[in-house]
DNA sequence: ATAGTTTCCGAAAGCGCTTTCGGAAACAAT
DNA sequence: ATTGTTTCCGAAAGCGCTTTCGGAAACTAT
């Protein structure tokens, strides 16, 4: 490896703390002799080692994503998109993003390694659940985290996440206004709490506004093949919904599918919107489609380091603890008005 | 935190040195006492400081990945797949995956602070080019490393890879047998080893058969816009290809898209080979694609976190350090003899 | 010139663990 | 009972850095 600061002190003739003070910005040094140090420091490339630096620091300047292998994030390229984001804005304060992945049986000693074994700081819990013991474990543990999602309505921990019932109520009301008394909704499972919460959004919006939520018209069905498979049984039906409305947008691609498989014309033979859809993730971007949209990923991602950073230096206001985005309704050619 | 050596060891009348042997299977211990000892770590749930830990013994027990911001890497499913399963497999030994997102522009800079630093035992390089800075600079720290891709037809490092010139071959003598003669090639950015590879193994498959290559029917093209705009494109020549090659699945979809909006009957009108294709995901899964079939994402990720256990404990044969993966040719519906 | 300040730096302890080394205790052999 | 072996464990050094503390040197004020 390289010097280590030992060789860099000896090789200018000063104590190491003397090179450790000036390379930190302590002030109680000599302005020329902190230039040498940096000088040379340059020239020879010295790069402390972080693993002793932290140790003597207590820190680990590292926080921890614990990857569920579980479910449908993998291979949702917003979950990678929001990653992206996420570390990069950490990696310009020098603190690094462990990856560990693990299934859902491990989960917690996977937690449990990371956290108790001081590798990271903070803690980014993705993927939340309406019943989740993830949370209570981190509370216990007392390591600054952040949920990507909340859990049912528990306040008593900071959480980053979408206002998901507006998003379902947006949805729903604008095609009720276009005349849609019959809506199919197609959601993931219930178990995860985006999914409740839009799930809730949607049968509460359908009651309030006087519509009947049919019990063979509300589908599971997360992924591609599911989204599919649930329009196949909604065609079969002796009344067909007029307009449906998908949860997330990895279903929504199999359900835009299906419909255009069986030959029907969107917006007009069946209105669709799809949440958390973003036309240059459904593959079908040529067909305009209505959707619930989130932030970016990108924003998400940026958004949640920032959080995690001030849990992390205690600088986190209280108020500042959850963050609600707003989704946007926008409009697209999936959806027109009912037809008699 | 939890309890540390030191309490454990004052808590059962030892010293921390015996704790430390006990627990990492050091023989001179009595049985007896270590079982008291692995006992009470248990009932404390102790936790080794892992910091501490690789601090005493030189090792990082992590390796770096660092995640290519700024091509289409991001948003491929099948790259978070394959680290999935790198860092499950990792994650058996104890060893973290440390990802660290940057962009081009200072890859090198994420190196330095992550090899240097200490912070890492071994990286694996994903993305490779063809002319590849990055190897150069791993070669020189003397850190173990491994390429996920070759870069030329160097052999001075290790990597793992696909047969990609093969993959390219299979599907033209395929194409060719059927009786195509223009066949159109969709690929991605030549800079990138794979791509040139699959490029050089179509126009040398296409030249070996005596089939003309044109300039205006190779198109650059690797994400699904692309892949799209590439075909209307091809739409408009006088000559329209029987046949086309695309040489990543994302594009592909694009490509399958702009086909079939076009009004084209698949395997019929125009026969479409896709290069990593996968059924399951392209999300046309309805459409049975012909494709040139890569080893799964996980398999490779498993792979390449088995080479770089290897590299790092020194147990690796020199005839182990490449390993060339075959891909096979899947025949689909989307491909058809030339109707004249 | 003396005392009081300020500036700058080195010594040393410590972060939590590992690992070597030596020696006490227990055992075996004579 | 003496010596030789084993078995087991504690002391101590060390991993590479940070940070406190105290003191020497340089400066200021009188």
């Amino acid at each position: 490896m390289g010097v280590d600061i030992k060789q860099l002190a000896a090789g200018l003739g000063v104590s190491a703390s003397t090179v450790s003070r000036a390379l930190n910005g302590y002030t109680d040094i000599k302005a020329e002799t902190r230039e040498r140090i940096v000088k040379r420091a340059n020239e020879l490339n010295y790069r402390p080692n972080l693993g002793a630096q932290r140790l003597a620091k207590g820190r680990a300047d590292a926080v921890g994503l614990v990857y569920p292998l579980d479910n449908d994030y993998v291979g949702n390229p917003k979950f990678l998109e929001m990653i992206s984001a996420f570390s990069s804005r950490l990696e310009s304060q020098g603190i690094d993003v462990l990856l560990a992945a693990s299934h859902a049986a491990n989960e917690m000693a996977t937690y449990d390694r990371l956290v108790r074994g001081g590798r990271v700081d903070a803690i980014l819990l993705a993927n939340t659940k309406v019943h989740d013991p993830r949370i209570d474990f981190m509370l216990q543990t007392g390591i600054p985290f952040l949920g990507y999602g909340r859990s049912g309505n528990r306040m008593d921990f900071p959480w980053f996440d979408f206002d998901n019932e507006a998003g379902s109520r947006m949805a729903v009301e604008h095609l009720a206004s276009l005349g849609h008394k019959h809506i199919a909704y197609i959601h993931s499972s219930l178990e995860f709490n985006f999914a409740l919460q839009r799930h809730t959004g949607f049968v509460s919006s359908m009651k309030r506004l006087g519509l009947h939520v049919g019990s063979e018209t509300v589908i599971q069905g997360q992924d591609r093949r599911a989204g599919y498979a649930a329009v196949e049984k909604l065609m079969l039906l002796p009344q067909r919904p007029s307009a449906i409305l998908v949860d997330n947008n990895i279903g929504g691609v199999g359900v835009l599918h299906a419909l255009l498989n069986a030959g029907m014309v969107l917006g007009r033979d069946v209105s669709v919107v799809v949440d958390g859809g973003n036309p240059t993730d459904t593959l079908l971007h040529q067909i305009d489609v209505a959707a619930v949209m989130q932030p970016t990923s990108k924003e998400s991602g940026t958004t949640m380091a920032e959080m995690l950073l001030k849990l992390m230096d205690g600088s986190m206001p209280e108020d500042g603890k959850h963050v609600l985005m707003q989704p946007k309704y926008v409009d697209g050619k999936s959806v027109g008005p009912l037809f008699l």
